[in-house]
DNA sequence: TTTT
DNA sequence: TTTT
């Protein structure tokens, strides 16, 4: 059967990207990512809780992630979950559960992607990772199929 | 600046979809779905609140759709509100707000796409629209990229 | 069967919200939202499209909305689709589709819910509607119950 | 600022629904959803990838679960990421992440949550857990408020 | 117009 | 460990 694994977030970027580049020149990026939420117990009290996102990018998105965000931005990250297990130098079982994204969204004003030549971002780390990845960014976002005008014949 | 819109649905199909070709042999089809609610209201009682929601599907799914899914059927539909206007034959201004879907999961027993050669459709009304359509069908759902190997340097 | 219903957008409203005070001094707001997606078509082009919601808010959200949200203003909206339909006065059926929002998260800078005594709202066009609603505003998102500490036994 | 943490899974549980009551015959139940997601990759393969999720539910969708869930059901879960920390007995700092659900959604035919008295589980395996809490189920889904009837002012 |  |  098929499924869904679908998972949405706002938050804010703990700290600026990691990118790093594989084989083939392939972008990847991870950082942590803070969602707050806030709502009232059962006696009314407001309470707000802060849980922590490690969010995964891939090409594009990682490279967008790259050049845009930074400690502190206020993103829409929409993924899906991926638990990785591994064994640790001691022979300890980990796992690690991590949101891959497939779409972004910058929320901070003036950070708009998609005429973004120069973007307000205050500082960006540069440089981790390595690689010359200017080659013409591709897209961000690529609907599954574009469709035909909207003359319907319905 | 960038935003989202996105519509998640699981609900019944009210009639078999309607299927039409458009020039290209590109498939489009439409069909009405419930989707009932149930909860309680402040007084307690349980209250049921169906709504209905014209879907439209393009291309690989509206074939999936007119292949597998017929009146009744329970699916999951994830896609974007779109409205469109014109004007009736009167002059009259008119609105009709859809769901364009981009991803589609059955959720009948027995339905799987993904090895669908003869599904438990227990009717499927056949071939309103036209044209020969069974050219080989591609791909229901692309994710933006796939992704190299596990072995991730983090 | 029970099913889902459900919307996430992120965009900016048209103008201000329009807020109305029923008996009971049960706030309702009402306004457009703009979400504006970007992809490329098959040809390569960036194509920028926006799609224009009726949005609703009862009580509290509503309350909110007349506070804190204005022309301009981004929003997060979480809702379901509810589409009613009436005749207008010649006698032409109408239909209207609405989101009904029942979580909203501003996403301007500055302009956080929850310390919320001094938002930067530029400027709130104040009181359409009536009623004395300023007792206190209490209470955005209630979930379904609170939960004991985190010392589970699993 | 406030921030947004949603997930959507539709999967089947690996293991009937582990059920424990807490003091004030609260219960919790838990257990593990597989997602299958089935997509092409860059070489038009046909890839099925399948995802294990810890769900955790309280109260009254915990004896939801409890009551008509088993190894194999089919669900749909919205909910919330959480992240736990220990440290296990020999002092390894440990990290599960989890999906707290406030809404359940049974998928199999003939489960319907609604008149539910007789549902056709083909079996669930008994007690787990202890408490005698068949005192009358209420209530799955408890929208924020509910809504004045539909004679809108707009 | 669906479904339970 | 599920499902098709």
């Amino acid at each position: 059967m098929r499924g869904v694994n679908k998972v949405i977030l706002i938050g804010n970027l703990g700290r600026d990207p990691d990118v790093q580049f594989l084989e083939g020149n392939i972008a990847v990026a991870k950082f942590s990512l803070a969602t707050t939420e806030t709502f009232k117990d059962r006696a009314g009290k407001l309470i707000s809780q802060t849980e922590w996102h490690t969010v995964v990018l891939w090409r594009g998105l990682a490279e967008l992630a790259q050049k845009y965000l930074h400690k502190g931005s206020l993103v829409y990250i929409e993924g899906r979950l991926r638990t990785r297990s591994w064994e640790d130098k001691e022979g300890n079982k980990k796992f690690a559960t991590e949101v891959v994204g497939d779409n972004l969204v910058m929320l901070d004003k003036r950070m708009d992607v998609n005429n973004g030549d120069h973007p307000a971002a205050h500082h960006h780390s540069g440089g981790q990772g390595s690689g010359s990845h200017g080659e013409g960014y591709t897209g961000v976002e690529i609907p599954p199929m574009s469709e035909p005008a909207d003359d319907l014949p319905f």
